[in-house]
DNA sequence: TTCGATATGTGATGTTATTACATTTGTCAA
DNA sequence: TTGACAAATGTAATAACATCACATATCGAA
């Protein structure tokens, strides 16, 4: 899967008001968007959100139950490395990166500890520079 | 606040629950163990909680919507090193260590976009050594 | 066309966390 | 001692987040 056109009904309408929201929405705020597309339970959307994470194509913020379109849509899961979210808490913009580094501090301390990996979480909270300066 | 002879009473029951627990337990788990000793209701854990975690004494895990009892008391605050929680997802036990290194890549990021940071999550899920062998 | 895999619709339920309000307890200064 | 304030507690109700169970529909390959 690596393309919005190839996503079934509900996955589209989903990954859509994610790409078009500025910042992360929970999966209710999701299902509210949604009412006039025929959306009516909470599974519809939490189905599509599963999918849309299998492929990648979105990302669950762990610290505030929130998804957000993945801001690197071209980058295939991001290489193999791991991603950070940098969250602000006055305005909810999320700013996404990856850091060799920190990847490869992570993988010594799994490797060393024969720990297996599946899914690693970095999330950042705080305040964004255009909210630390008004 | 250093010592657990200082907390109120709701406080050491909810910490000594976490504290005697081999792994993480959720809010309503700790409530149904304390309900022979008074507790009713969710709040009472959830003031307890907030309390402990303001002191340094346990950790919030948030991709698992659980409490642990911090495995390093006695480094207060782990210095200002980021701590890392490793949770197998097989048996539940949770490792926690900090990295000068990610702590630093972290704060270099923060320092570098203007983002005031306030708190940071760092969890890895997988499989321990032990359930790893098996 | 028939079968299986995938996707969808819907109601009910389970799990996690907070709001609102009343009461109690501890502290300290007048 | 007493009044006043802060901190802690008790309780019910509600909000927010997520899954289960079961029925139905859609699609592609055999
Ligand atoms: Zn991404
Ligand atoms: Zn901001
Ligand atoms: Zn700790
Ligand atoms: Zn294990």
């Amino acid at each position: 899967m690596t393309a919005t056109q190839e996503l079934t009904k509900n996955q589209s309408l989903v990954f859509n008001a994610l790409a078009r929201a500025d910042g992360p929405l929970s999966a209710y705020t999701i299902l509210d968007q949604l009412r006039n597309d025929g959306f009516r339970a909470p599974l519809q959307v939490y189905r599509a959100l599963d999918k849309l994470l299998d492929y990648g194509m979105i990302h669950r913020l762990e610290s505030i139950n929130a998804f957000v379109a993945c801001a690197h849509p071209h980058s295939h899961s991001h290489g193999h490395g791991m991603i950070a979210f940098a969250i602000c808490e006055k305005c909810g913009q999320v700013s996404e990166f990856s850091d060799d580094i920190i990847t490869g501090r992570v993988r010594e301390w799994t490797n060393s500890n024969g720990f297996k990996q599946s899914k690693t979480t970095i999330e950042i909270r705080g305040v964004c520079a255009n909210c630390g300066t008004a």
